[in-house]
DNA sequence: CACTAACCGAGACGGTACGTCCCGTCTTCGT
DNA sequence: ACGAAGACGGGACGTACCGTCTCGGTTAGTG
């Protein structure tokens, strides 16, 4: 029977003022040393007040991403489809190897990263709200592409998101190569090289 | 003209108990929230002797895990090879997928992971000591199998080993998915088939 | 424009803690192995607490005995004034080596003296809250003896004190020599001696 | 059983060393921060020379004032006798109240103070070493005077010494009040009318 | 229109851990 | 064998934050 605070009496104004203090400050200082403390100071707002709508630094830090990544989960949020399953992947790829190598988005993306590898729940809430409505629209491209007999008909697409991006990710959360352009385009090939539908004679 | 300490004069029985007990935190409270003053405490050593010889509480993790795999690193360090690849990689993935589900492997490695993640530092030495030579004899194997016609003879096999273990790797990481032996196995065979060489007529 | 706590929010019950402790532990480890660590342990109190109200152990010990001696204090603090200075002084004299002898003072009141010899800032505090008001009632007395006719009229009386008493602190505080109330019965006889008013034809 | 030192193997050169450091650090940084450590560096010695000499800092402070005292101690040690108690009184408080004012002395000598106020052990060495030697000396002058009838022929002559020194001694040892040459002219004044000896007929 | 309940800023509180300093002991090596 | 050097187990330092807990002071919505 513990006490819930009211949403509907909730500060706005100290919300979003939360948020950005602390995108500002994961950017600045990185996630490690990032502080309630510190975020309620740069926000101007008392330490009770992020204790009482959040559960930990991990669920703040991760609603300050979310709250940059909303306003384009709103609108369309699908890829180009031009018939052309490789020229179109190649340049999703590209964009995101371009992402990971912007010191802005680098960051708390990285900071997020830590966070949900130790947090189950963050986790699952990831996968929802972030990751969730990006892979659907991967999916449907590529759902595209095997009513085009680009990929197997029957290939089972989270392997395929899979088999396409984790290289990329793991090469960037480990830093253990480069990412270019033209690595980019190597996935995409060896990717379709695995997904080719089986040949008719 | 910092003051080092002189490792002449180390002591390895308080080395040992250091590394030991940090392995046994680790697994017991988790590495987020394992301390220098428990680790100390329950090696029976002083924080100085810790400070000393460990820059921060990831390095002395990594040691400790390092430690671990050392023995076993001097012995052989090979594949197996029976010249089937398919069969081979399948053992060797299998064999992954149950070490990922081991609980005693899973909560040093994920600390591991976390820590690597954000000490680019600390991330080379994981390439170098604990990465490096598994990565080899996984090459070597590959290498073994180009020879034999049975993948591209002008294969990158840095990038052929990310094909084949990111996706393993990221789905255990993010939690994203279920690690069978079927994964295991669907893995190799999606990689073979892109990894196939060119046919000749 | 540095920050400062602010004083209405302090909490007395964790003063009074604190204080008491203090009083306690001087008494029972001695002020040298007195530690700011045992004092918030002894008082249930984090160490922030007595960092933010005292700015040294010196000042927590001054403060301890201070607490002590305020409620007196406040009451009269007159001397005896029976008309007969001699007597009134051995009277006052023997009490104080009496009070010199007792260990419960003792401990404390050479604690406060070794932190006062290096301090010039607590020597300000202690002369200002602890010695004054008991020089003031000692001069008092000195004063009436003057009008009396009993010590010359134009004697310095802060000169006069010292005359009288630091023979007496000194050999407390080296451990020079036994404190008797013969010894105070000497000290007031020749303090008498010399502040005796001239002679008139 | 314990392992005694044998004296005859002590290295002078390092006893020195130590000594002279002691002796700067207490002028540099004050009794309370000297460390044994710093001792040991400055001096360019191993701690372990010092703990086998000396049982505690204070012993090595003591020590290390001693040394300096020593010389002058060898030779006559001897107070002015004009056969004018007065003036030559006089010329050695004032001679007393320069050397407290002389910053080079005041730090250690408060320092040895500190130290002796706490550990009646060193108070009985300090008692034997340093200031029995000057005491007698001054005895001597004073049994002088009484042997000239300027000063009562019964008089206790450490008591004496009291009366004319500690007053000088605690406005020194507490700041109480300013030290002049015109305040040593009045105490032995003062001092010379309680030893007066009494008016023959 | 007062009343009152909640949130808010601020920040003191009991704690835990930090990374550092120094203690006094012990060990190694060189002279 | 002593001395320099310094690693060791240990204890305390003073600081940074934790998450909880009052404090007034707004700020709604209700009676």
């Amino acid at each position: 029977m513990s006490k819930q605070p009211d949403p509907t009496r909730r500060s706005e104004r100290s919300r979003q003022a939360i948020l950005a203090a602390a995108r500002e400050l994961v950017s600045e200082v990185g996630y490690a040393k990032l502080t309630i403390e510190a975020i309620a100071a740069r926000a101007g707002v008392g330490k009770q007040t992020i204790y009482r709508w959040w559960p930990s630094k991990g669920a703040v830090v991760f609603d300050s991403i979310l709250a940059l990544s909303e306003p384009s989960a709103d609108s369309g949020m699908a890829l180009p489809d031009t018939g052309d399953i490789e020229a179109d992947l190649k340049v999703v790829m590209r964009a995101t190897v371009a992402e990971f190598a912007d010191p802005a988005f680098e960051a708390p993306i990285r900071a997020l990263t830590t966070e949900i590898i130790n947090d189950p729940g963050l986790a699952a809430q990831y996968r929802e709200k972030l990751a969730g409505p990006v892979d659907e629209a991967k999916k449907a491209r590529l759902r595209s592409a095997q009513r085009a007999g680009q990929i197997a008909a029957d290939a089972d697409l989270d392997l395929a998101l899979e088999l396409l991006y984790a290289p990329l990710f793991q090469r960037w959360l480990l830093r253990s190569g480069p990412l270019t352009p033209e690595y980019a385009d190597t996935l995409v090939d060896l990717f379709l090289k695995a997904m080719r539908p089986p040949l008719r004679h």
